[in-house]
DNA sequence: GTCTATAAATGGATAGAC
DNA sequence: GTCTATCCATTTATAGAC
Protein backbone atom coordinates (compact mmCIF):
# COMPACT_ATOMS: atom_id res chain seq x y z
CA UNK A 1 0.00 0.00 0.00
CA UNK A 2 3.03 2.35 -0.36
CA UNK A 3 2.48 4.14 -3.68
CA UNK A 4 3.35 7.58 -4.27
CA UNK A 5 0.01 8.17 -3.45
CA UNK A 6 0.68 7.42 0.04
CA UNK A 7 3.81 8.74 0.26
CA UNK A 8 2.50 12.22 -0.63
CA UNK A 9 -0.76 12.10 1.89
CA UNK A 10 1.72 10.86 5.00
CA UNK A 11 4.29 13.89 4.34
CA UNK A 12 1.24 16.56 3.61
CA UNK A 13 -0.03 15.01 6.55
CA UNK A 14 3.12 15.70 8.53
CA UNK A 15 4.12 18.88 7.40
CA UNK A 16 0.72 20.39 8.12
CA UNK A 17 1.35 19.91 11.60
CA UNK A 18 4.81 21.40 11.52
CA UNK A 19 6.01 23.12 8.43
CA UNK A 20 8.60 21.04 6.23
CA UNK A 21 11.96 22.39 7.78
CA UNK A 22 10.46 20.73 10.82
CA UNK A 23 9.92 17.26 9.74
CA UNK A 24 12.80 14.97 8.46
CA UNK A 25 12.53 12.41 5.94
CA UNK A 26 13.02 10.51 8.53
CA UNK A 27 9.70 11.34 10.12
CA UNK A 28 8.11 10.68 6.90
CA UNK A 29 9.67 7.55 5.98
CA UNK A 30 8.74 6.17 10.13
CA UNK A 31 5.41 6.86 9.41
CA UNK A 32 5.44 5.01 6.20
CA UNK A 33 7.56 2.03 8.03
CA UNK A 34 9.85 3.15 5.20
CA UNK A 35 13.49 3.31 5.08
CA UNK A 36 15.00 6.89 3.28
CA UNK A 37 16.37 5.06 0.45
CA UNK A 38 12.89 3.69 -0.84
CA UNK A 39 11.51 7.22 -0.47
CA UNK A 40 14.07 9.07 -2.45
CA UNK A 41 13.75 6.25 -4.89
CA UNK A 42 10.09 8.01 -5.74
CA UNK A 43 11.39 11.24 -5.08
CA UNK A 44 14.33 13.05 -6.41
CA UNK A 45 14.83 15.15 -2.77
CA UNK A 46 12.62 16.80 0.06
CA UNK A 47 12.00 19.83 -2.22
CA UNK A 48 11.15 17.36 -5.24
CA UNK A 49 8.37 16.09 -2.74
CA UNK A 50 6.86 19.54 -2.06
CA UNK A 51 6.69 20.20 -5.60
CA UNK A 52 4.30 17.18 -6.22
CA UNK A 53 2.26 18.44 -3.04
CA UNK A 54 1.96 21.87 -5.17
CA UNK A 55 0.87 20.11 -7.94
CA UNK A 56 -1.36 18.31 -5.90
CA UNK A 57 -3.38 21.15 -4.56
CA UNK A 58 -3.30 23.15 -7.81
CA UNK A 59 -5.17 20.19 -9.21
CA UNK A 60 -7.57 19.88 -6.45
CA UNK A 61 -8.21 23.93 -6.78
CA UNK A 62 -9.28 23.50 -10.64
CA UNK A 63 -11.49 20.69 -9.40
CA UNK A 64 -13.01 22.86 -6.71
CA UNK A 65 -13.38 25.54 -9.09
CA UNK A 66 -15.56 23.66 -11.59
CA UNK A 67 -17.39 22.13 -8.63
CA UNK A 68 -18.70 25.19 -7.54
CA UNK A 69 -19.31 26.41 -11.49
CA UNK A 70 -21.59 23.48 -12.19
CA UNK A 71 -23.26 23.78 -8.65
CA UNK A 72 -23.94 27.63 -9.35
CA UNK A 73 -27.47 28.28 -10.35
CA UNK A 74 -28.85 31.33 -8.61
CA UNK A 75 -32.40 31.18 -7.69
CA UNK A 76 -35.31 33.60 -8.78
CA UNK A 77 -34.96 34.92 -5.02
CA UNK A 78 -31.90 33.74 -2.10
CA UNK A 79 -33.64 33.84 1.62
CA UNK A 80 -31.43 34.47 4.53
CA UNK A 81 -31.99 31.07 5.54
CA UNK A 82 -30.40 29.83 2.11
CA UNK A 83 -27.77 32.22 2.34
CA UNK A 84 -26.52 31.11 5.71
CA UNK A 85 -26.61 27.26 4.46
CA UNK A 86 -24.64 27.85 1.15
CA UNK A 87 -22.00 29.78 3.54
CA UNK A 88 -21.64 27.58 5.88
CA UNK A 89 -21.34 25.09 3.06
CA UNK A 90 -18.62 26.59 1.55
CA UNK A 91 -16.49 26.66 4.84
CA UNK A 92 -17.60 23.05 5.44
CA UNK A 93 -17.25 21.68 2.39
CA UNK A 94 -14.08 24.21 0.93
CA UNK A 95 -11.86 25.45 3.24
CA UNK A 96 -12.82 22.50 6.06
CA UNK A 97 -11.93 20.03 3.44
CA UNK A 98 -9.39 18.03 5.05
CA UNK A 99 -7.41 17.73 2.24
CA UNK A 100 -7.77 21.79 1.86
CA UNK A 101 -7.03 22.67 5.34
CA UNK A 102 -3.89 20.78 5.50
CA UNK A 103 -3.21 22.32 2.30
CA UNK A 104 -3.37 26.15 4.22
CA UNK A 105 -1.42 24.79 7.22
CA UNK A 106 1.46 23.28 5.32
CA UNK A 107 1.52 26.65 2.43
CA UNK A 108 0.96 29.21 5.33
CA UNK A 109 4.47 28.18 6.59
CA UNK A 110 6.24 27.29 3.42
CA UNK A 111 5.01 30.72 1.64
CA UNK A 112 7.05 33.02 3.89
CA UNK A 113 10.33 30.90 2.24
CA UNK A 114 8.99 30.32 -0.84
CA UNK A 115 7.53 32.20 -3.60
CA UNK A 116 5.85 28.93 -5.43
CA UNK A 117 3.88 28.40 -1.71
CA UNK A 118 2.90 31.79 -1.63
CA UNK A 119 1.61 31.76 -5.19
CA UNK A 120 -0.27 28.37 -4.88
CA UNK A 121 -1.76 29.64 -0.92
CA UNK A 122 -3.37 33.17 -2.64
CA UNK A 123 -5.12 30.86 -5.26
CA UNK A 124 -6.06 28.78 -2.77
CA UNK A 125 -7.66 30.95 0.05
CA UNK A 126 -7.88 34.23 -1.88
CA UNK A 127 -8.02 34.31 -5.54
CA UNK A 128 -10.20 31.14 -6.67
CA UNK A 129 -12.64 31.52 -3.71
CA UNK A 130 -13.11 35.17 -4.28
CA UNK A 131 -13.44 34.62 -7.68
CA UNK A 132 -16.54 32.77 -6.95
CA UNK A 133 -18.07 34.79 -4.62
CA UNK A 134 -17.83 37.91 -6.91
CA UNK A 135 -19.72 36.04 -9.64
CA UNK A 136 -22.22 34.99 -7.25
CA UNK A 137 -22.33 38.55 -5.70
CA UNK A 138 -22.62 40.01 -9.17
CA UNK A 139 -25.84 37.87 -10.05
CA UNK A 140 -27.36 38.98 -7.42
CA UNK A 141 -26.77 42.32 -7.43
CA UNK A 142 -27.65 42.09 -11.35
CA UNK A 143 -31.15 40.63 -9.91
CA UNK A 144 -31.89 42.97 -7.13
CA UNK A 145 -31.36 40.55 -4.72
CA UNK A 146 -28.92 42.82 -3.01
CA UNK A 147 -27.76 46.31 -2.91
CA UNK A 148 -25.76 47.73 -4.88
CA UNK A 149 -22.54 47.82 -3.87
CA UNK A 150 -19.58 50.15 -4.67
CA UNK A 151 -17.14 47.83 -6.67
CA UNK A 152 -16.43 44.26 -5.33
CA UNK A 153 -16.71 45.35 -1.55
CA UNK A 154 -20.12 43.54 -0.19
CA UNK A 155 -18.25 39.81 -1.96
CA UNK A 156 -15.06 40.13 -0.24
CA UNK A 157 -16.59 41.39 3.32
CA UNK A 158 -19.00 37.99 2.37
CA UNK A 159 -15.67 36.17 1.79
CA UNK A 160 -13.82 38.16 5.00
CA UNK A 161 -16.45 36.65 7.56
CA UNK A 162 -15.79 33.06 6.54
CA UNK A 163 -12.15 33.20 5.84
CA UNK A 164 -12.05 35.06 9.47
CA UNK A 165 -14.46 31.97 11.10
CA UNK A 166 -12.47 29.77 9.51
CA UNK A 167 -8.90 31.20 10.70
CA UNK A 168 -10.24 31.70 14.29
CA UNK A 169 -11.42 28.52 14.44
CA UNK A 170 -9.98 25.72 12.45
CA UNK A 171 -7.33 26.60 11.47
CA UNK A 172 -4.50 23.86 12.05
CA UNK A 173 -7.39 21.23 13.45
CA UNK A 174 -9.44 20.72 10.57
CA UNK A 175 -10.47 17.56 12.76
CA UNK A 176 -11.61 18.65 15.71
CA UNK A 177 -15.60 18.92 15.14
CA UNK A 178 -15.98 21.00 18.11
CA UNK A 179 -13.70 23.54 16.10
CA UNK A 180 -15.92 23.52 13.12
CA UNK A 181 -19.21 23.33 14.35
CA UNK A 182 -18.30 26.84 16.40
CA UNK A 183 -16.74 28.21 12.89
CA UNK A 184 -19.97 27.54 11.45
CA UNK A 185 -22.11 29.26 14.26
CA UNK A 186 -20.05 32.12 14.03
CA UNK A 187 -20.57 32.50 10.44
CA UNK A 188 -24.43 31.59 10.68
CA UNK A 189 -24.27 34.56 12.72
CA UNK A 190 -22.46 37.04 10.78
CA UNK A 191 -23.99 35.93 7.25
CA UNK A 192 -27.39 36.01 8.85
CA UNK A 193 -26.62 39.96 9.90
CA UNK A 194 -24.83 40.90 7.02
CA UNK A 195 -27.06 39.83 4.63
CA UNK A 196 -30.06 41.66 6.11
CA UNK A 197 -27.95 44.63 5.86
CA UNK A 198 -27.49 44.35 2.13
CA UNK A 199 -30.54 42.54 0.65
CA UNK A 200 -33.03 44.38 -0.82
CA UNK B 1 26.06 46.74 21.44
CA UNK B 2 25.14 43.62 21.85
CA UNK B 3 22.59 42.83 24.59
CA UNK B 4 20.45 40.93 25.41
CA UNK B 5 17.44 43.53 23.65
CA UNK B 6 19.53 43.16 20.57
CA UNK B 7 19.95 39.71 20.32
CA UNK B 8 16.08 39.16 20.90
CA UNK B 9 15.12 41.68 18.24
CA UNK B 10 17.56 39.69 15.57
CA UNK B 11 16.09 36.46 16.47
CA UNK B 12 12.87 37.98 16.19
CA UNK B 13 13.29 39.26 12.54
CA UNK B 14 15.07 35.64 11.76
CA UNK B 15 12.39 33.92 13.25
CA UNK B 16 9.67 36.06 11.32
CA UNK B 17 11.02 35.34 8.21
CA UNK B 18 11.20 31.10 8.37
CA UNK B 19 10.06 30.22 11.71
CA UNK B 20 12.25 28.57 14.54
CA UNK B 21 13.26 25.43 13.19
CA UNK B 22 14.55 26.48 9.73
CA UNK B 23 17.02 29.23 11.77
CA UNK B 24 19.60 27.57 13.29
CA UNK B 25 21.34 29.25 17.06
CA UNK B 26 23.91 29.71 14.27
CA UNK B 27 22.38 31.91 12.04
CA UNK B 28 21.15 33.67 14.44
CA UNK B 29 24.56 34.56 15.97
CA UNK B 30 26.27 35.06 12.22
CA UNK B 31 23.63 37.74 12.28
CA UNK B 32 24.55 39.14 15.45
CA UNK B 33 28.95 38.95 14.54
CA UNK B 34 28.72 36.51 17.59
CA UNK B 35 29.78 32.86 18.42
CA UNK B 36 27.34 30.98 19.65
CA UNK B 37 28.66 30.49 23.29
CA UNK B 38 28.23 34.01 23.61
CA UNK B 39 24.64 33.76 23.21
CA UNK B 40 23.91 30.86 25.18
CA UNK B 41 25.86 32.82 27.93
CA UNK B 42 22.43 34.93 27.78
CA UNK B 43 20.50 32.15 26.78
CA UNK B 44 20.12 28.99 28.51
CA UNK B 45 19.11 27.04 25.04
CA UNK B 46 17.41 27.59 22.43
CA UNK B 47 13.62 27.42 23.71
CA UNK B 48 14.77 30.10 26.29
CA UNK B 49 14.90 32.53 23.71
CA UNK B 50 12.12 31.80 22.01
CA UNK B 51 10.34 31.86 25.67
CA UNK B 52 11.82 35.69 26.17
CA UNK B 53 10.45 36.55 23.13
CA UNK B 54 6.87 35.43 24.02
CA UNK B 55 7.15 37.64 27.35
CA UNK B 56 8.48 40.70 25.02
CA UNK B 57 5.09 40.61 23.27
CA UNK B 58 3.12 39.47 26.09
CA UNK B 59 4.41 43.06 26.95
CA UNK B 60 3.92 44.90 24.04
CA UNK B 61 -0.07 43.47 23.99
CA UNK B 62 -0.70 44.76 27.32
CA UNK B 63 1.02 48.76 26.52
CA UNK B 64 -1.37 48.62 23.21
CA UNK B 65 -4.47 47.76 25.12
CA UNK B 66 -3.42 50.38 27.74
CA UNK B 67 -2.83 52.88 24.11
CA UNK B 68 -6.40 52.12 22.60
CA UNK B 69 -7.97 52.72 26.30
CA UNK B 70 -6.40 56.07 26.32
CA UNK B 71 -7.10 56.85 22.88
CA UNK B 72 -10.53 56.11 23.71
CA UNK B 73 -12.86 58.78 23.77
CA UNK B 74 -16.15 58.39 21.21
CA UNK B 75 -17.10 61.81 20.35
CA UNK B 76 -20.67 63.13 19.85
CA UNK B 77 -20.92 61.46 16.87
CA UNK B 78 -18.84 60.00 14.58
CA UNK B 79 -18.39 60.65 10.47
CA UNK B 80 -17.59 57.93 7.71
CA UNK B 81 -14.73 59.52 7.56
CA UNK B 82 -13.65 59.35 11.14
CA UNK B 83 -14.33 55.75 11.20
CA UNK B 84 -12.36 55.40 7.55
CA UNK B 85 -9.57 56.86 9.84
CA UNK B 86 -9.45 55.51 12.89
CA UNK B 87 -9.68 51.94 10.90
CA UNK B 88 -6.84 52.72 8.60
CA UNK B 89 -4.72 53.80 11.58
CA UNK B 90 -5.70 50.98 13.68
CA UNK B 91 -4.11 48.87 10.47
CA UNK B 92 -0.89 50.79 10.22
CA UNK B 93 -0.46 51.13 13.74
CA UNK B 94 -0.77 48.06 15.19
CA UNK B 95 -1.41 45.20 12.83
CA UNK B 96 1.69 46.89 10.81
CA UNK B 97 3.55 47.90 13.27
CA UNK B 98 6.83 46.50 12.86
CA UNK B 99 7.33 44.28 15.56
CA UNK B 100 3.50 43.11 16.15
CA UNK B 101 3.84 41.88 12.72
CA UNK B 102 6.82 40.02 13.05
CA UNK B 103 5.42 38.77 16.02
CA UNK B 104 2.15 37.73 13.92
CA UNK B 105 4.58 35.70 11.67
CA UNK B 106 6.67 34.13 14.09
CA UNK B 107 3.72 33.07 16.06
CA UNK B 108 1.86 31.86 13.04
CA UNK B 109 4.49 29.16 13.05
CA UNK B 110 5.48 28.07 15.90
CA UNK B 111 1.49 28.26 16.99
CA UNK B 112 1.29 24.92 15.10
CA UNK B 113 3.40 23.40 17.76
CA UNK B 114 3.84 25.13 21.13
CA UNK B 115 0.33 25.87 22.52
CA UNK B 116 1.68 28.66 24.40
CA UNK B 117 3.17 30.30 21.06
CA UNK B 118 -0.85 29.46 20.06
CA UNK B 119 -1.99 31.61 23.32
CA UNK B 120 -0.51 34.59 22.83
CA UNK B 121 -0.90 34.98 19.01
CA UNK B 122 -4.38 34.31 19.61
CA UNK B 123 -4.23 37.13 22.44
CA UNK B 124 -2.41 39.47 19.76
CA UNK B 125 -4.68 38.94 16.57
CA UNK B 126 -8.31 37.92 18.35
CA UNK B 127 -8.89 39.02 21.91
CA UNK B 128 -7.01 42.13 22.69
CA UNK B 129 -8.35 43.61 19.51
CA UNK B 130 -11.51 42.30 19.52
CA UNK B 131 -12.05 43.53 22.94
CA UNK B 132 -11.46 46.71 21.94
CA UNK B 133 -13.68 46.70 18.60
CA UNK B 134 -16.30 45.35 20.83
CA UNK B 135 -16.05 48.44 23.79
CA UNK B 136 -16.23 50.95 21.05
CA UNK B 137 -18.96 49.19 19.13
CA UNK B 138 -20.75 48.80 22.44
CA UNK B 139 -21.08 52.72 23.03
CA UNK B 140 -21.85 53.98 19.28
CA UNK B 141 -24.47 51.31 19.77
CA UNK B 142 -25.83 53.09 23.20
CA UNK B 143 -25.29 56.11 21.71
CA UNK B 144 -27.54 55.03 18.64
CA UNK B 145 -24.47 56.06 16.17
CA UNK B 146 -25.21 52.67 14.93
CA UNK B 147 -28.13 49.84 14.24
CA UNK B 148 -28.20 47.38 16.98
CA UNK B 149 -26.44 44.48 16.18
CA UNK B 150 -27.68 41.06 17.62
CA UNK B 151 -24.56 39.94 19.67
CA UNK B 152 -21.12 41.10 18.93
CA UNK B 153 -21.45 41.12 14.82
CA UNK B 154 -20.81 44.48 13.97
CA UNK B 155 -17.49 44.88 16.02
CA UNK B 156 -16.66 41.43 14.80
CA UNK B 157 -17.63 41.99 11.45
CA UNK B 158 -15.68 45.41 11.15
CA UNK B 159 -12.64 43.49 13.16
CA UNK B 160 -12.79 40.62 10.12
CA UNK B 161 -12.26 43.03 7.12
CA UNK B 162 -9.48 44.66 8.53
CA UNK B 163 -7.63 42.05 9.96
CA UNK B 164 -8.31 40.30 6.39
CA UNK B 165 -7.18 43.15 4.33
CA UNK B 166 -3.68 42.89 7.04
CA UNK B 167 -3.65 38.97 5.89
CA UNK B 168 -4.57 39.30 2.48
CA UNK B 169 -1.72 42.20 1.50
CA UNK B 170 0.73 42.81 4.40
CA UNK B 171 1.44 38.93 5.90
CA UNK B 172 4.64 38.56 6.17
CA UNK B 173 6.25 41.64 4.21
CA UNK B 174 5.65 44.51 6.41
CA UNK B 175 8.29 46.62 5.53
CA UNK B 176 6.85 46.85 2.03
CA UNK B 177 5.31 50.41 1.94
CA UNK B 178 3.29 49.55 -1.17
CA UNK B 179 1.90 46.18 0.41
CA UNK B 180 0.79 48.28 3.61
CA UNK B 181 -0.91 51.24 1.45
CA UNK B 182 -3.03 48.57 -0.54
CA UNK B 183 -3.96 47.17 2.53
CA UNK B 184 -4.95 50.93 3.90
CA UNK B 185 -6.98 51.08 0.19
CA UNK B 186 -8.91 47.76 0.90
CA UNK B 187 -9.91 48.87 4.28
CA UNK B 188 -10.57 52.69 3.76
CA UNK B 189 -12.99 50.93 0.85
CA UNK B 190 -15.11 48.28 2.84
CA UNK B 191 -15.14 49.82 6.19
CA UNK B 192 -16.56 53.52 4.06
CA UNK B 193 -19.05 50.99 2.38
CA UNK B 194 -19.71 48.34 5.67
CA UNK B 195 -20.54 51.67 7.79
CA UNK B 196 -22.98 53.14 5.87
CA UNK B 197 -24.95 50.15 5.97
CA UNK B 198 -24.36 50.14 9.94
CA UNK B 199 -25.21 54.09 10.50
CA UNK B 200 -27.79 55.31 11.39
C1' DG C 1 11.06 -1.19 -5.17
C1' DT C 2 12.98 -1.76 -0.67
C1' DC C 3 16.89 -2.77 2.43
C1' DT C 4 21.65 -1.98 4.89
C1' DA C 5 25.27 0.94 5.44
C1' DT C 6 27.49 5.02 5.21
C1' DA C 7 29.02 9.62 3.67
C1' DA C 8 28.88 14.63 4.39
C1' DA C 9 26.77 18.52 6.31
C1' DT C 10 24.37 20.93 9.76
C1' DG C 11 22.50 21.78 14.31
C1' DG C 12 22.29 22.36 19.53
C1' DA C 13 25.07 22.73 23.22
C1' DT C 14 29.32 22.87 26.45
C1' DA C 15 34.39 23.38 28.38
C1' DG C 16 37.85 26.27 29.25
C1' DA C 17 40.93 30.23 27.90
C1' DC C 18 41.02 35.33 27.81
C1' DG D 1 30.91 38.61 28.18
C1' DT D 2 33.08 36.70 24.22
C1' DC D 3 36.23 33.46 21.79
C1' DT D 4 38.29 28.83 20.23
C1' DA D 5 37.60 24.28 20.00
C1' DT D 6 35.02 20.39 20.28
C1' DC D 7 31.17 16.88 21.11
C1' DC D 8 27.33 14.44 19.79
C1' DA D 9 22.82 13.96 17.63
C1' DT D 10 20.27 14.59 13.59
C1' DT D 11 19.59 15.28 8.73
C1' DT D 12 19.87 14.89 3.71
C1' DA D 13 21.29 12.03 0.38
C1' DT D 14 23.75 8.11 -2.05
C1' DA D 15 25.92 3.33 -3.17
C1' DG D 16 25.19 -1.19 -3.69
C1' DA D 17 22.99 -5.70 -2.22
C1' DC D 18 18.58 -8.34 -2.62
Amino acid sequence: MNNKENMLAVALDLFSKKGSTAVSVRDICGALNLKESALYYHFKNKQDLLDALYQQILDLIETMRSRFDNAFAVATSVSTEEMVMVSCGFLKNYLCNPMVSKFISMLSIERLTDSKANEVYNKLIYKMPLEQCEKVFNQMEDRKFVKKSAGKNYAQIYYAIILNAYNQNVYGQCENSEAVEKAVAQVSCQIEEFYSLIRI
